[in-house]
Formats: C-alpha cells, sequence, structure tokens
DNA sequence: GTCGCATCCGTAGCCTTGCTACACATGAAG
DNA sequence: CTTCATGTGTAGCAAGGCTACGGATGCGAC
C-alpha cells in the first residue's frame, strides 16, 4: 500500500490506536502494524512527529515514565482527542462513501432513515 | 470533507469519471461534484494539473474541439488508463479496509453486547 | 454598447504532511 | 565489546492539492 496514502488519516489513526488504552510510541508503532496484518509499517519519523503534533493540539497527553531503566513517553487520549476521535471517525465515513462512490462500492450501508 | 484527504486519490477519481466517458476538464469538475452530491468541489488549480499529470503519464488522452466558439480539451481514458484504474481501485479497498479496521465500522475493544 | 457572469483553460508558488536519514541512550545476548 | 532490540527525537526532502492569479469568449441584463 502507498504510505503516501495516509495524507489527512493519520491522527485519526492515532488516536484510534490510543483509544483502546494508553501507549507509547514504539508500542503505538507495532499495534499499527499489528492490527493492520501488517500492511501499516510506518516507521518513527513518521509517529512522533505526529503525536507531538497531536500533544500540541491537546488531543493527546503525555506522561513520562522509566521501564528497565529506559525512559518512555506514554501518550493518552484527552477528552478533546476522544471528541475529535469521534468527528474523524464521521469524516472518515463520509469520504470513504463518497470515494467509494467512484471507486467501487464495499461500503457498509450508512443506516438509511 | 477536508479536501486535503484526497491526497493520493484523486487520479483514480478522475480516471473513474473518465471511464464513463469522455470529458472535459470544466465538465469533469461538475461530475464530480454532482456525482459526489456536493461532497467533492474541487478547483480548476486542482483538476487541470491534474489530468496534465495524467496526460503525461500516458493513462489519459486529449483532443481540442471548438464548442460555441469556445476551446475545449477533451479527455479520454487510454487503454493504460483502464488498467490503472483497475488498479487503483484495489489499492483504494486495501486503502478502505485498512483504514476502516481503525475507523469504520464501529469495533468496540470491549464486549459487543 | 458594455457590464457582469458563466463557461473554459492554464500557471506559480504556498502549505500541509508523511518519509528518509540521522543522532543518541540503555539492557541483553554473543 | 560488539551488535541488536528497545526507545525517543530532529532536520530536511518530496509529494500533491490549494490559493490566487491571469486570459479569453458567449450571452443576457441594463
Amino acid at each position: 500500500m502507498k504510505a503516501q496514502a495516509l495524507h489527512g488519516h493519520l491522527d485519526a489513526l492515532l488516536l484510534a490506536v490510543l483509544e483502546q488504552g494508553a501507549r507509547h510510541g514504539y508500542a503505538i508503532i507495532e499495534a499499527l502494524r499489528a492490527r493492520s496484518g501488517g500492511t501499516l509499517d510506518l516507521p518513527t519519523g513518521t509517529i512522533y512527529p505526529a503525536l507531538r503534533r497531536l500533544e500540541r493540539a491537546g488531543l493527546v497527553a503525555s506522561t513520562w515514565s522509566t521501564v528497565n531503566g529506559r525512559e518512555r513517553r506514554t501518550y493518552r487520549l484527552t477528552e478533546a482527542g476522544g471528541r475529535a476521535l469521534a468527528g474523524e471517525r464521521a469524516g472518515w465515513r463520509e469520504f470513504s462513501a463518497t470515494i467509494g462512490r467512484f471507486l467501487g462500492a464495499d461500503e457498509p450501508p450508512t443506516v438509511p432513515a
């Protein structure tokens, strides 16, 4: 998969991973790789800056801890982050439905009223 | 919808529109807007360069014609473009499925009642 | 007649955002 | 002691869509 295509959806992915529990950067990368079946194998140079960006935006918060003598920065979702994630999900659904309309619908029905 | 999210999928969209028949730039923009229910309203500064890029890549071909005294450049899908579109569709499915695994179908990490 | 708008094409440069390449530190294994 | 996995981080590049322009014609309005 062209990693480039992630453009604009990375934040949502990060938020979604953190939604399942606090994690540190390295673990987030592994979670992404595991949950995507190996498709998403993002480099640290992508994740760390993104996490800092998210923290500046107040969507995640971090705390340092020492594990086995190593410093870890553990991130967790803030309330604002949770709301942002909900918005991102809605945005993804719309985006995905729209593009899917052109490239082949494999969309789950959007529950018509 | 954040237009920025299109990153990397615009070419596929253009190819998909052209698959339904040859069109000129302006008409492509309108087709995109119409078929997406108004969600996709792309500026000419996005479409024209993209079309030229596609033409350089040999995925579309253009012919000029004059309609009502106005010059029109009409694009049509080439065979290579058709094959590329098939690949883009496959790529979209994979991408969409991958991201969807995180953002799409609500999969609460906990028990589904 | 001429003003404004829709129709039509096109380019330059910006901006966002992910990626590559690099730098640095510690514990465990050989 | 060297090497690898774990762990965090930055600088600068590259890709690609967007903004802001610029130019031209047909047609209805005033």
